[in-house]
DNA sequence: TCTGGGGTCCTCGCCCAC
DNA sequence: TCTGGTGGGCGAGGACCC
C-alpha cells in the first residue's frame, strides 16, 4: 500500500435529490424523494431533510409515502443528472488521469499518478480545492475522502457527509477500522453480514482475531481472503481509468403481475429489442443471451444460451430468448422479465455483413419508444405513442407564462409549478393534458453561465 | 414493508477433453 | 481399454454495489 493519502473518492451528497432542489427553487429545504412511482417503485434518493422522516434508498415507495406523506415525490431524470456528472468528472480528469468513475455520483481519483498531490497536505488542499470547484459549477456539495486505499478512501468520504472532507493519515488505520462494524467493509452486504453475526464477529477487530482460514472456511476462498487483508486495512487495488463492459442488459417490473402466457412472450420479444438497441448503441455484440424472469412470489431465476458466435442481430437475441421462455414455468404469474447480453465482443455484426444494416435501420424507426431511457437526451423521454406524457418533476415552457416543472397530473390535467434554478419559487396553475400552449423543454443550467447541465441535445 | 434497474464477481455442479 | 485427475466452458444462482 502506498504510504500517503492520496487517493481520493468523492461522493456527491443526495445526488439525485440535490440535483432537483437545485432545479426548483420551492423544492429547497423541503423533503425531496426521488424514485419510481409506480405501486413497485423503491427510493433512488432522499434528500437529507426526507431522511429526518426515516426515508432510504431502496425502500419500498409506499414505505416513504407513510413515512413522509408531504413531501415531494419525482420521477428520476438520468440524462440531467449525467450532464451534471460529465461535468463533475471532468473536474477530477483535470486533477489525474487515473479517475474510476463507480456511478453518475462516486468516483475515486488516484491524485499522486496526476501529480495533483504526493503528502497529506497537498491531498488535503486538492480536496479542498475540488470541493469548492464542483459548488462553483454545478451549485452542488460533494463529500470527499482522501486515505491510502480505495477502502479507506471511501469510509473517510462516508464519515466527511454531508458536506466535508476527511483525511485519514497513514499509520491510524486499524485503529480507526478495529471498532467499525463489519457492515462498513466493502462486499460486507446483509447476508455476510448475517453469517458472521451468527459466528459472533461484529466488528473489524473481531473478524482480524477469527484469523485468515476460518475466514476462508466460513466464506469462500475468494471473500475470505479479501475480507481477511480489509479487516488489517490492506487493499493493494489500483484506480482503473477504463473498465470493460462484461454485459448488457435491460429489465422491467410490472405494476401488476402477468399471467398470460402470450403477453409474457410478446413482452420478451420487446425487452430482446430494447437489448440490442442498447448493445449496437455501444457498439457491442455479445455471444451469451440471457432471461430473467421474477415469479410473483419473488423467486428469481435466469436461463441463458450460448451461441457460436457473438450476434447484434434483434431477429437472432429474439428467438434465444423465446427458446429459453419456453423452459420457464409461469403459471402463477411474473413480476419482472429482463433480457440480457454477456460474452461480449468489440464488433458489431455489420462489420462482418454491411447489407444488414439497411434492414436493421428500417426495423429500429419503426420501434415504438418506451419511454425506458435510450433514445432520449437530456430531457429524458416523455412523449410515448404520440400521447403527451407528463412525469413529476420534468421541465417544460409554457408560450405565456415561460419556464417550469411538472407538480402533478392526472384526470386530464397537468400541474405546473413557473420558476427556474436561478428565480424565487414559483407560482402553480393546471393546464388540460393536451394544452397547445403547454410544451417538454430541456432542463435549464443550475449555474448561470454554465451550459454543460444543457449540453448533448434532445436525443432528436 | 414488501422489495427498481443496471451491473460485477464468485461458487458450484455438470460435461467434456486430455 | 479403463480409470483418475484436472482444467475449461457452460449454466444457474447468490451476494453485493450504486
Amino acid at each position: 500500500m502506498r504510504s500517503a493519502p492520496t487517493i481520493l473518492h468523492l461522493d456527491m451528497d443526495a445526488f439525485f435529490a440535490s440535483a432537483e432542489q437545485a432545479s426548483k427553487p420551492s423544492l429547497r429545504g423541503k423533503a425531496v424523494i426521488v424514485g419510481g412511482l409506480g405501486p413497485r417503485g423503491v427510493v433512488a434518493t432522499a434528500s437529507y431533510e426526507a431522511r429526518v422522516f426515516g426515508v432510504n434508498s431502496a425502500m419500498p415507495m409506499a414505505q416513504a409515502r407513510r413515512l413522509a406523506p408531504n413531501a415531494a415525490y419525482l420521477v428520476p431524470r438520468f440524462g440531467f443528472y449525467r450532464s451534471i456528472s460529465e461535468q463533475v468528472m471532468a473536474l477530477l480528469r483535470a486533477l489525474s488521469p487515473l479517475v474510476e468513475p463507480l456511478s453518475l455520483d462516486e468516483a475515486f481519483v488516484d491524485l499522486e499518478a496526476g501529480g495533483a498531490a504526493w503528502d497529506a497536505e497537498s491531498a488535503r488542499l486538492a480536496g479542498v480545492k475540488l470541493r469548492a470547484e464542483i459548488r462553483a459549477v454545478t451549485g452542488l456539495t460533494g463529500s470527499v475522502g482522501l486515505a491510502a486505499s480505495k477502502m479507506l478512501a471511501k469510509i473517510a468520504s462516508e464519515q466527511a457527509k454531508p458536506d466535508g472532507l476527511v483525511l485519514i493519515e497513514p499509520g491510524t488505520e486499524r485503529a480507526l477500522l478495529g471498532p467499525m462494524s463489519v457492515r462498513t467493509l466493502p462486499g460486507v452486504g446483509p447476508a455476510t453480514g448475517d453469517h458472521l453475526r451468527r459466528a459472533g464477529i461484529h466488528t473489524v477487530d473481531e473478524l482480524a482475531e477469527a484469523g485468515e482460514d476460518e475466514l476462508v472456511r466460513m466464506l469462500g476462498k475468494a471473500h475470505g481472503h479479501a475480507l481477511y487483508a480489509m479487516a488489517l486495512a490492506r487493499d493493494e487495488r489500483a484506480v482503473v481509468a477504463e473498465r470493460e463492459t462484461k454485459s448488457v442488459s435491460v429489465e422491467d417490473t410490472y405494476d401488476v403481475d402477468i399471467h398470460d402466457r402470450v403477453r409474457v412472450g410478446l413482452e420478451v420479444q420487446r425487452l430482446a429489442d430494447r437489448c440490442v438497441r442498447r448493445l449496437r448503441g455501444a457498439g457491442l455484440s455479445g455471444r451469451t443471451i440471457v432471461l430473467k424472469v421474477r415469479r410473483y412470489d419473488f423467486s428469481t431465476l435466469t436461463r441463458s444460451e450460448t451461441l457460436r458466435g457473438p450476434t447484434d442481430d434483434p431477429a437472432v437475441v429474439r428467438e434465444a430468448a423465446a427458446r429459453l421462455l419456453e423452459a420457464v414455468d409461469t403459471t402463477g404469474g411474473v413480476r419482472l422479465l429482463g433480457v440480457g447480453v454477456s460474452g461480449l465482443a468489440d464488433y458489431t455484426q455489420e462489420d462482418l455483413f454491411a447489407q444488414a444494416a439497411g434492414e436493421l435501420g428500417a426495423e429500429d424507426s419503426g420501434e415504438e419508444g418506451d419511454g425506458s431511457g435510450e433514445a432520449a437526451g437530456v430531457g429524458d423521454a416523455v412523449e410515448v405513442l404520440g400521447e403527451r406524457r407528463w412525469p413529476a418533476g420534468h421541465d417544460v415552457v409554457h408560450a405565456e407564462f415561460g419556464h417550469g416543472w411538472v407538480q402533478g397530473s392526472g384526470l386530464g390535467r397537468v400541474t405546473v409549478r413557473f420558476e427556474t434554478p436561478e428565480s424565487e419559487p414559483g407560482r402553480v396553475r393546471t393546464f388540460r393534458v393536451d394544452d397547445p400552449l403547454l410544451a417538454v423543454a430541456e432542463p435549464l443550467p443550475l449555474v448561470r453561465g454554465r451550459h454543460g447541465a444543457s449540453a448533448g441535445g434532445a436525443g432528436s
